[in-house]
DNA sequence: ATTAAAGATGCATTATGGATGTAGGTTATG
DNA sequence: CATAACCTACATCCATAATGCATCTTTAAT
């Protein structure tokens, strides 16, 4: 019963990108894209493993990708369009809590346990609905403080 | 993110306990205490690993258990006393959902992220901590006959 | 055009931990 | 003492997350 670290990185590059364009002075200038490399220097992750963190943030909308040279990525949307139940629910995927087929369980018919955890985990994405990128950015000072020593 | 095997089945075997007891009579004849290959024999589940739960589920003195020759184990409290948020709490293990150290991650220090899944998993065990073994059982009398058939 | 730098994609491999198996020990009944 | 039950400590298997590798495609700079 953990989130999967895909998740998590999820939202590591989530907030890296959102500290780092929240900063940025509105000038012409915007800055080099964010690069994959980068996202990996600051974390230390897997060049591989955040390639496809990367790549499924860009099929969801939430980063727009750039190929090719000087290439990278950046939010596709406002730090506070971003909700984190649906990052995560989709990076988690969002598979019932508990599997009564497969193999098929011979209480299903009469059982009320699934029905509970499944409004239970409801619950959970409920709260997560409250909050969006824009909360995991209240530090943005020192967030961009870590991110530039870190490197 | 799915709840373990093993904490479905802590589930069941208390379900199924729940429900055999329920049904009987108050005289002496309290009928022979539920056995480990019993659990099995009806869900279809490894000995061994309901081996594991029921220990485990005694160590937690929801069960009793009984060693020896005609032993097997019976609940220790009544349903109602049962709360579904202590069950899985305990059987899963609650750990954090989302692990910041091992390895260390650096945005810890400005992060809001763990503390808003920390807050979102207690919202669940908070609503699960409305339910006892007694919700379970809505359904008693088919539970019974499924488990009766299901031998 | 050429080249280099970036993400996209598919497949292989490794690591982790849950799930299961084996073997023997302990306890209680009769 | 023999048997039937749970107890305990391992060992092994297996599903899947995590990671690695190779290659392709796209784009910008030169
Ligand atoms: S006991 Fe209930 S929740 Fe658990 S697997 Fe069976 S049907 Fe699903
Ligand atoms: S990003 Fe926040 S929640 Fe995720 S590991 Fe780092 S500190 Fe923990």
């Amino acid at each position: 019963m953990q989130l999967k670290k895909y998740t998590d990185y999820g939202l590591r590059i989530l907030m890296y990108l959102g500290a780092k364009e929240g900063a940025q002075t509105t000038d012409k200038e915007q800055g080099q894209l964010t690069r994959i490399r980068d996202i990996c220097d600051t974390f230390d992750l897997s060049v591989n493993h955040v390639n496809k963190v990367v790549h499924h943030l860009g099929r969801l909308n939430l980063i727009e990708t750039r190929r090719g040279k000087n290439g990278g990525f950046l939010l596709a949307k406002a730090p506070g369009e971003i909700r984190l139940d649906f990052v995560i629910r989709q990076l988690e995927g969002d598979e019932p809590w508990i599997e009564c087929h497969n193999p098929y369980c011979v209480a299903l018919p009469a059982c009320e346990l699934n029905g509970i955890v499944a409004r239970g985990k409801e619950l959970f994405y409920d709260y997560l609905a409250q909050f969006t990128l824009n909360d995991l950015l209240k530090k943005q000072g020192q967030l961009l403080q870590i991110f530039s020593t870190a490197s």
